[in-house]
RNA sequence: GCCUCUGUAGCUCAGUCGGUAGAGCAGGGGACUGAAAAUCCCCGUGUCGUUGGUUCGAUUCCGACCGGAGGCA
C-alpha cells in the first residue's frame, strides 16, 4: 500500500481549465505530464484538440502528445499500456506523474488497473458483424449477444449496436464472452496511490459560455486548416474523423450548408460533449472536485496535492 | 390599400373533422472495458398571437385587431 505510486490526475469537461491547472502543479512539484486524450496523442492536430502550446509543453515534460500520426489507430488498451511506462519512467526519476485529460474512459481504465489482452487483428471480425448488422438488423444482433452473454446483455440497449457489436466481437475474437474478460481484466487492487482533480463550474452557463468563446478563438488560430486537412484523409484518420472540431465542418467542405451554421454545430457538440464527461466524472466518487467560478481554484489544487504528497 | 398564407414548448414545425396538444433540435439527467471528442437510454403544461362571437364547451369555426411572409396595385 504505502510503496504504491503516488498519481495526480486532473480531470474535468473540455474547457474547463485543465491544461492551466496542470502546468501550474507540474512546475511547483516537479511534475511530469501525461495527457489522458484520445486526440492530443495526434501530430498535427493542434488548434482543434485544444493541445497545449508549445511554450506551454515547454514548461514542464509532456508525454502521450504529438507521438502518432493521424493515420494511427488509438484506443483504451494503447493508452493504459503507454501511460503505465511513463508513470514508471517519471516515477523512477523522482518525478510526479500529473494524468491530465478528459477521457472518462482512459483514466478510469488506468486508475483501476484494467488488464486489456493484448488484441489480434478483428476487421475481418468487425466486417463480418457489420455486414450481419444490414442483414438482420439490430434486434437480430441483440439476440445473438443475449445468447452468448446474457449477463453483459442486459446492460446494454439493443438500439446501442457499437456495444452490441462489440460484445459478439469478443466472444468470436476470444472465445470468451464480454462478462468473463470484464472479470479477468480486473485487478484485485488498484495500482496507483493517486489524487483526482476535477475542474468545473458551479454555473452551467459558465461553463458553456467559455466553450464557445473558445471555439471562436480556435477558428481565428486557423483549426479550419486543420479540418480540411482532416477531411482530404477521412478515409484513413479512422480515430481522428471522429474528433469534435473537425468533422462538424465536412458539410461546409462539401457545400452543404454555411461556415456558420458549422462553427454552431461545433459549438454544440462540444458543449454536449463537456455534458457528457461530466456525467463520467461525477460517477466516479473519488473526485475531489474545484469549482473554477466559486473559489480560488488553483491555491486549492495546489494544497490538495501538497497534502497528498505529504502522506 | 386589397388579396393570400402565417402566428402552437427556448428554436423549427406537426396536430386537434370543436372535448385545453406532440415530434425533432436545444436543455436536464443517466449509462459506459479496446474508434470513447464515440455510442446509447430516460425526461415534453405550453396564456395553442390578442380580443369579441357561435357553442354545454374554442387552441380548433366566424369576426375584428396586432405581429410576420408573399402577391397585386
Amino acid at each position: 500500500m504505502e510503496d504504491k505510486k503516488k498519481i495526480i490526475v486532473i480531470c474535468g469537461p473540455t474547457a474547463s481549465g485543465k491544461t492551466g491547472l496542470s502546468l501550474l502543479i507540474a512546475e511547483k512539484f516537479g511534475g511530469e505530464i501525461i495527457s489522458a486524450d484520445s486526440m492530443q496523442i495526434y501530430k498535427k492536430l493542434d488548434i482543434g484538440t485544444a493541445k497545449a502550446t508549445p511554450q506551454e509543453q515547454a514548461a514542464a515534460p509532456h508525454h502521450l502528445v504529438d507521438i502518432m500520426d493521424p493515420s494511427q489507430p488509438y484506443n483504451v488498451q494503447l493508452f493504459t499500456e503507454m501511460a503505465g511506462k511513463s508513470i514508471d519512467d517519471i516515477t523512477s526519476r523522482g518525478k510526479i506523474p500529473v494524468i491530465t485529460g478528459g477521457t472518462g474512459l482512459y483514466i478510469e481504465s488506468l486508475l483501476n488497473g484494467i488488464k486489456f489482452a493484448r488484441q489480434e487483428d478483428n476487421a475481418r471480425i468487425k466486417q463480418q458483424l457489420m455486414l450481419e448488422l444490414q442483414q438482420h438488423g439490430k434486434e437480430y444482433m441483440f439476440n445473438i449477444l443475449r445468447e452468448i452473454d446474457p449477463e453483459y446483455a442486459a446492460t446494454v440497449h439493443p438500439n446501442n449496436t457499437v456495444r452490441v457489436l462489440r460484445g459478439i466481437e469478443v466472444y468470436r475474437l476470444t472465445g470468451k464472452n464480454m462478462t468473463t474478460q470484464l472479470a479477468e481484466s480486473r485487478p484485485d487492487e488498484k495500482p496507483y496511490d493517486y489524487l483526482i482533480l476535477g475542474l468545473n463550474y458551479r454555473d452551467r452557463q459558465k461553463l458553456y459560455d467559455n466553450i464557445n468563446l473558445r471555439v471562436d478563438i480556435m477558428m481565428q488560430q486557423g483549426i479550419l486548416r486543420e479540418a480540411e486537412y482532416v477531411y482530404n484523409n477521412r478515409e484513413s484518420f479512422k480515430t481522428c474523423v471522429n474528433a469534435i472540431g473537425y468533422k462538424e465542418f465536412f458539410p461546409y467542405f462539401e457545400g452543404l450548408c454555411s461556415l456558420e451554421e458549422c462553427v454552431d454545430k461545433l459549438k454544440q457538440a462540444s458543449r454536449n460533449y463537456a455534458k457528457r464527461q461530466l456525467t463520467w466524472f461525477n460517477r466516479m466518487k473519488d473526485v475531489n472536485w474545484l469549482f473554477i467560478d466559486e473559489c480560488d481554484y488553483k491555491s486549492a489544487a495546489a494544497e490538495a496535492v501538497k497534502e497528498f504528497l505529504r502522506k
